[in-house]
DNA sequence: GACTGTCATAGAATCGTTACAAGTTCCGTT
DNA sequence: AACGGAACTTGTAACGATTCTATGACAGTC
């Protein structure tokens, strides 16, 4: 920057004006600087900037595990909104990689990260993140905590369920069984109650609906559909509504290897619309939930909170039943 | 620091060392400077540590798009790796948000990022490789600039693809079509070579065989098969090779509309070996690269090179065939 | 023509660390 | 007892920007 100062031979508090547009400079030596920048190929050193601004422009995005679509294209989405700014995108992955909880407060707290984007799993502490917001900026995407009003970003999970509950009620089901997910998880809870919802208003009590609790992995979806298919048809559900597509998917391959035929024997929904939701075999109904939107979205509800803007959670955004292969009319038996 | 220094009754930089293991301090001060710390709740500010430093401990993963499950494993097996150094890992995703290539040199020349793993696309300007690979570090992550030397991971693809080649015309395979990745890749040329390889072993001539140029995505993998499944049965290929799952995927979705059977009528493999492979119906053959391992092995020549060490490309990792349900002996037609 | 106010500019302090150089203490030699 | 040299400590100068303050120039006003 001295050197640049030197060549357009003027101060370096000048060159810092022109380049940050941040103080009074007379156009001839603006243009002055300008070209010397241009003449010495000089960029700024951001680690200096960074000291001096106390801010990194850069954030963590916290995700359980990136092979999981749905959390990928979220990310896509933060780092879309995030590069529009200039801002960085750090990712962790503690369930993967074992880093410990106090990981993330210390990025925050040794100003390596102006802020966070959590991402809730099966393994979340959510008690946790409660103190992590009192350390530094910090924006909840699809999830909630219950009592405690942290900024977050989520879809109508409750609506969505209702509405695929019902197709999976007007094609006649009455025998079901629900795949939910962690219990301590709001999505799940919101995604249970629509059903319930739905089912009632079917005219069914939904206290006779079996109701397993998954972890949202694929594992999960198999290992639960061997409980509860592994019986008599006659007693066997003919529909399983799982809580996710994960899950669904798991129950799928159970009923590959079981020969139970998808959906002549047993119909299967889930909920996020992965990518490869249409492309399995049967193509999967599920609910589509506009993950890149609400990556986008957190984003700059958090980019606003490190600028000092109050926390305003957008309303929840839509989600769109996408009715496939994987449904059908319930079997006379 | 200065509060931690006067705390402890010591000089800023005797907690200097004791925090960085870099002086000699007597055993009761280091005491001392540790308890000031831990009750001041100090953390260094790593920003200006970076400045101090020139270093930012923050490498750059240019990722075509993170959707790709292949991708998002190696991005998960670089973020393990580096988060053992506590190394911090920012993505982009330049063809889906649209930063330009000048966008990661600026990053690296202004000290915002160390260095930069690049995993190659279908969009990726090669040439542009090379500028980069001068500005800073960078390694190459299952793609090679033929004629540059650039620090690179690669798996066996040759291998690999001659392997599953020989599955196929073990099978008794006559009629084939290859649908290839994109021309300009390495790893496209590679597996064709083994294709043909593969094709030659068997006794047939490979200039007999269409190749067709893909682009390693779903929907072309959708167009090709339709141009070269839409004939007569009697001239149809009965083995389509697909240089990638994705287009594979794409094939199998097209077979399902144009209701061929697989692998009654037509068999399919592809490479890379998704997790989503084996949970398509049916279950895809293809080939296993340890993306994680890649993506660890990257992660660390690369901090090696940040370090100060000479690239050194380590050898080609294995990679395994992985035999399913989507290839089955040629029809007898 | 002196006074005031605005606009440009330069100079210097500052951000929080690290690391060098210079100083202190203390112990073992000769 | 004087000396050399470890073993510690400390003060301070960077690192490369930003920003506050002071100064100078110039125009407008009475």
């Amino acid at each position: 920057m001295k050197d640049v100062a030197t060549r357009a031979g003027v101060a370096v508090s000048t060159v810092s004006y022109v380049l940050n547009d941040s103080g009074p400079v007379a156009p001839d030596r603006r243009q002055r600087v300008l070209e010397a920048v241009s003449a010495l190929g000089y960029l700024p050193n951001e680690s200096a900037r960074n000291l001096k601004r106390r801010s990194v422009a850069t954030i963590g995005l916290v995700v359980p595990d990136l092979v999981n679509q749905y959390f990928a294209m979220i990310a896509e989405g933060v780092e879309q909104a995030a590069s529009e700014k200039d801002v960085l995108v750090v990712f962790c992955t503690p369930e993967a990689t074992g880093d410990g909880e106090s990981w993330n407060s210390r990025l925050l707290r040794s100003q390596r990260l102006d802020g966070l984007i959590y991402l809730a799993g099966a393994e979340t502490r959510m008690a946790s993140l409660v103190e992590l917001t009192r350390v530094g900026p910090v924006v909840l995407v699809d999830e909630k905590l219950p009592g405690f009003d942290l900024p977050s970003v989520v879809s109508q999970n409750r609506r969505g369920a209702k509405e695929i509950a019902s197709h999976i009620t007007s094609l006649g089901h009455k025998r079901l069984a629900i795949l939910g997910g962690p219990a301590e998880l709001w999505t799940a809870d919101q995604r249970l109650s629509g059903y319930r919802e739905a089912i009632a208003a079917a005219g069914m009590d939904p206290d006779t609906v079996p109701v397993l609790e998954g972890d949202y992995r694929i594992s999960s979806g198999e290992k639960l559909a061997s409980e509860v298919l592994d019986c008599p048809a006659k007693e066997r559900p003919t529909a399983l509504i799982c809580a996710n597509d994960l899950m669904a998917i798991g129950v799928l391959s159970y009923c590959r290897r079981a020969e139970l035929r998808v959906p002549e024997d047993v119909s299967v929904v889930g909920f996020d619309d992965l990518p490869f939701a249409r492309l399995l075999t049967p193509g999967l109904t599920t609910v589509r939930q506009p993950a890149r939107e609400m990556g986008v979205a957190a984003t700059k509800l958090l980019l606003g909170m490190v600028g000092g803007d109050k926390p305003m959670s957008p309303p929840p955004v839509d989600v769109t039943p996408m009715i496939r292969e994987s449904t059908g009319p319930a079997p006379k038996a």
